[in-house]
DNA sequence: ATACTATGCTTTACCGTTAAAGTCAACTAA
DNA sequence: TTAGTTGACTTTAACGGTAAAGCATAGTAT
């Protein structure tokens, strides 16, 4: 292995010291003309390359953020940290990414590691409420910056959160399928976390506005996993009189609870109608495109990435933390009974990408991915 | 902000040596039973942890491992990324992920960011292998251990790869549309890389093989995003007598290519049977579920992260390189015309995880993505 | 009693970089 | 002239940790 170019190495050739390297790299004004040439060329011939780790240790920054979402494989995710990479690497940052599979014991072990790694912030999808609390408090005063993202439990923990807003989300699902001439409406309940319990919320409160009636038995426990979805649906086809939509509280699990329902030979939406939330990709081709309640991703990655790069940056904006809160809104496919056929118009407003274009409904930030 | 904890402050605190500290902590059998125990007790007490930055500094190890994929929207990449991370996490390993956006030039500047942060390996998905070679072959002299997936551009660097038989991919994909009676088929190409060329050879072979005729207007340029097989499809429509058949070189230009194809007031797979590659998150699901020929990305993740780490590990096997090869394996779903209908049977062989019972065609591996 | 060997620590040096505080010659101001 | 200022470096210390070598003290072999 050739032995590393370093500071050392260059300064010994040219007979300086290691310090007049280091102010020529970093731009100090204080080194003559000649002596700037000289160990400039020096790096250029060597093809020096600065040692991360240990301007790391003595500037006390690593130029890196740490990411823990729950699920790798759910394009949600993956679409936000699609936006925080886009950030973050033209920020000169590094992203250290990590899976906690919805288990709080890996987020805590993650997180600690994290730390242990000394990156400069953290970028949190949080499992749950549970135990975590207490270190993601301490964060902060070990200097290190925390976004809160999708998931804004741990209340009492002071940081800046960019959120959509869940009881809207939960609304205009509900609001939809009742405007649909639905009158059996069941929703499928997420994780015990407060998140998923502001959809319930909007759900409840939209069936409270529009008068309908709702049943104990159609609000059943679920999950944001697809075989939640599908398990819970089991469930709410055993119920009768048979409900006639459903509210999932994510796509996935719609997309399970459709899975159920066709494998009781049932249609959707003649049968059942269903809507989602949160636009997974593909989720306007499907086999029945879905309806669900979208709020880009590639916007709330990109926030979180500028949020928590300003308050670490330079200047630390001594600002009050934030809640920036990302819009929802309906995106009516097939699978709610919005639309006619497959084939028919967009659901959403003007989309002119060739990709997009006629016959399709197009995915509501179709735009905002290929920028 | 709270003053870090380090050993130098445990040291202090019970009056012994820096080294001391570092002993107990790195369970070295020269300390006494009684100083081990007050270290211990006392570094529980302030919650000490390790700053891995001076640790990698003084070790020459980070322990972490620099990903770079061409694209982060795409399921196909991050079900790998997902397999590395099972791997990387549960042997302490981090991963610094980068997306190079199939852009060289940002390929090059991750490579490069993380030879700076002393990775101690990387995983590439290397975008072509036009200005990158250099780089990729000097990283062995720096002791950054390297594995490519997936495409294994780039034959004169020695490395590891975990791979698939691409050539086998073209031949599955196409031999399955000469057997379905098509006769007029096409092919979308992939981007100018021997990996897709190799399964442009394949889809030559098998035409060779069962002697179909070929036309050169049936071979078009195209690409591995949606877009490039909706603008690849336009033109093939325009080719007259009308090909009955498409196989592309990778899902999402498949599903770009149904996208033309739908509006062009065409029926999939009644007029134009497609079949894709890589085997895309809810390909299952889709509007016409797409054929596909799949292999295990968590498989393909997990090996190129074990083969990179047993490779840059304490006994550093100074075996050759591999490279592993991932058998690919033909899915027929309704796409290619394989199948009778939507709510046919299941396209593979036995699978009975719940999400995937009865009634849909289920992804190649939902097995492995359970586990 | 003398030399040898553990045992249990401490000292010193180093990883590669930056920041703060010198140093020293040449130049300027009074 | 004499002190004061620049300009262009160098020296020293530090970041937080690990490894190698050093050094008492006590115990064992002869």
């Amino acid at each position: 292995m050739a032995s590393t170019t370093t500071m050392k190495r260059i300064a010994g050739e040219l007979g300086v010291s290691i310090t007049t390297v280091s102010k020529v790299l970093n731009n100090r004004d204080d080194i003559g003309h000649a002596t700037r040439a000289r160990v400039l060329a020096k790096v250029a011939e060597l093809g020096y390359q600065p040692n991360a780790v240990a301007r790391s240790l003595t500037l006390r920054r690593t130029h890196t953020l740490g990411v823990v979402i729950p699920d790798l494989m759910h394009s949600f995710f993956v679409e936000i940290v699609a936006g925080l990479e886009t950030i973050a690497s033209a920020r000169g940052y590094g992203l250290l990414l990590c899976s906690s599979n919805e288990d709080p014991a890996k987020e805590r072990a993650e997180i600690d590691m994290l730390r242990q790694r000394q990156v400069d912030g953290i970028i949190l999808a949080s499992v749950n409420a549970s135990g975590n609390t207490d270190l993601l408090q301490r964060l902060g005063s070990l200097g290190i910056g925390l976004v809160m993202i999708d998931r804004d439990d741990h209340p009492v923990v002071k940081c800046d959160r960019v959120v959509t807003d869940d009881v809207e989300v939960g609304r205009l699902a509900t609001s939809h399928l009742i405007e649909q001439g639905r009158k059996a409406i069941a929703h499928i309940l997420g994780p015990p976390i407060v998140h998923a319990k502001r959809r319930a919320e909007g759900f409840r409160q939209a069936l409270r506005e529009h008068k309908v009636r709702s049943r104990a038995e159609w609000i059943v426990r679920g999950g944001f996993m697809e075989a939640d979805g599908y398990r819970a649906m089991k469930k709410l086809l055993a119920v009768k009189p048979r409900v006639d939509a459903v509210f999932a509280a994510n796509d996935p699990a719609a997309i399970g609870a459709m899975k159920a329902i066709w494998e009781a030979g049932l249609r959707v939406p003649e049968d059942i109608a269903i809507v989602g939330a949160g636009d997974i990709a593909l989720g306007d081709l499907l086999r029945v495109p879905l309806s669900t309640v979208s709020w880009s991703r590639d916007q709330q990655g990109k926030e979180a990435a500028r949020l928590l790069l300003d308050r670490i940056g330079p200047n630390p904006s001594p600002e009050k933390f934030q809640s920036v809160v990302i819009p929802p809104r309906l995106i009516v496919r097939l699978s709610s009974g919005g639309l006619e056929s497959t084939t028919d118009k967009h659901g959403t407003e003007g989309c002119d990408a060739p990709v997009c274009a006629g016959g399709v409904a197009c995915r509501a930030d179709c735009h905002a991915r290929r920028e």
